[in-house]
RNA sequence: GCCUCUAUAGCUCAGUCGGUAGAGCAGAGGACUGAAAAUCCUCGUGUCACUGGUUCGAUUCCGGUUGGAGGCA
């Protein structure tokens, strides 16, 4: 059986990923899926840029609002959803169109990252955490060191969350991360994805950039912004959740305390928003292999992007 | 008009008891495989405003000029 043909729109954020995405779904017949991290929370639609109704012009969306901001995502669950997506997708005939930012959750959906050992333990991730805080982060770090010399050779002691992360998963399965680790990126070199693929990352002069990064917060507080985050600090949720990580909410926060003014918040979006396009950049420059599409060498007109686009396609 | 303070990295400021200087922020580059809009790492030469003087040597001390802030009239 041949593999299901898949495009995929990735970018870093305000590069035109919707727009782009949806007039290809036209021309194709496609229907899209969402691969953004934050996206996929309900009640988060100006601040993280969702696609409304009117701009959807009738194409089918997915893997958005699938989950309320006090519930968890993560990589395991998100692309067997999508695997799902992308089937059902096919079964009409359509062509399935990825389409988003969060290189983690692309590539692991691409290149098929295997999951399916249970090895997830919140609770000894926590602990570590802990442990960490009290003792110092070199003190963790030693642990690792002991278990899997490979994984803390490449692991920064200061990045907790990995160290943490390498520790519970050799605690679970009883073998090393830095094994699984190999395991799967030797897969995403030998090209055996289940879909044949087209991925594409939309790309543009890095002032340019951070200049529609900066007028794009603006129209987000002139559409409302505020009113959504203020929501989301009222729902009092524990800040681990990701949702409350999502940017263009958390930077409101102080400001709702009387800790800052707006101006200072306001500021602080778009830096935190640029920091973010910027590693989104190096990611999909060192861990994928994806063809850039530089827009503004096509002056941002929709017809010479996906022209572009269809170039590499059939 | 007079007096006082001030002029150092894109910004905010340290500092050099005289041996050409360093933090934070901004910015740049990178890592990443079950929290990823997360988490983490690396990167700081700039006529030390200009101009004279003292000195072996001045960004540092002294004089003047110019810009800025405050005070008194």
């Amino acid at each position: 059986m041949d593999k299901i043909k898949t495009i995929l729109i990735s970018g870093p954020t305000a590069s035109g990923k919707t727009s782009v995405s949806i007039e290809l779904a036209k021309k194709l017949n496609g229907e899209i899926i969402c691969i953004d991290s934050m996206q996929i929370y309900r009640n988060m639609d100006i601040g993280t840029a969702k696609v409304t109704q009117e701009e959807m012009q009738g194409i089918s969306h997915y893997m958005i609002d699938e989950l309320y901001p006090s519930q968890m995502s993560d990589v395991a669950w998100f692309k067997d959803t999508v695997k799902n997506y992308i089937n059902q997708i096919h079964q009409k005939n359509k062509v399935p169109i990825l389409v988003g930012g969060t290189g983690f959750y692309i590539n692991a959906i691409l290149y098929d990252t295997e999951f399916s050992e249970k090895n997830s333990n919140y609770e000894m991730r926590n602990e570590f955490r802990e442990y960490a805080f009290l003792n110092g982060t070199d003190k963790l770090h030693d642990k690792l060191k002991e278990i899997d010399p490979v994984s803390a050779e490449s692991i920064h002691p200061n990045n907790v969350k990995r160290v943490a992360r390498a520790l519970e998963y050799f605690y679970e399965t009883g073998h090393t991360i830095s094994s699984h680790n190999t395991t799967e990126l030797n897969k995403r070199t030998s090209n055996n994805s289940p879909y044949n693929f087209k991925f594409f990352t939309l790309n543009m002069d890095r002032q340019i950039l951070y200049n529609k990064i900066n007028q794009r917060v603006d129209i987000m507080i002139n559409a409302g912004l505020l009113n959504e985050a203020k929501w989301l600090f009222d729902q009092n949720f524990d800040e681990n959740l990701t949702a409350m990580k999502a940017i263009g909410y958390r930077e409101f926060f102080p400001y709702f305390k009387g800790e800052i003014d707006l101006d200072t918040a306001i500021e602080k979006v778009k830096q935190n928003t640029r920091n973010y396009a910027k590693r989104q950049l190096t990611w999909f420059k060192h861990q994928a292999n994806p063809i850039f599409v530089e827009v503004d060498k096509f002056n941002f007109e929709m017809p010479l992007i996906v022209k572009e686009i269809l170039k590499y396609i059939e």
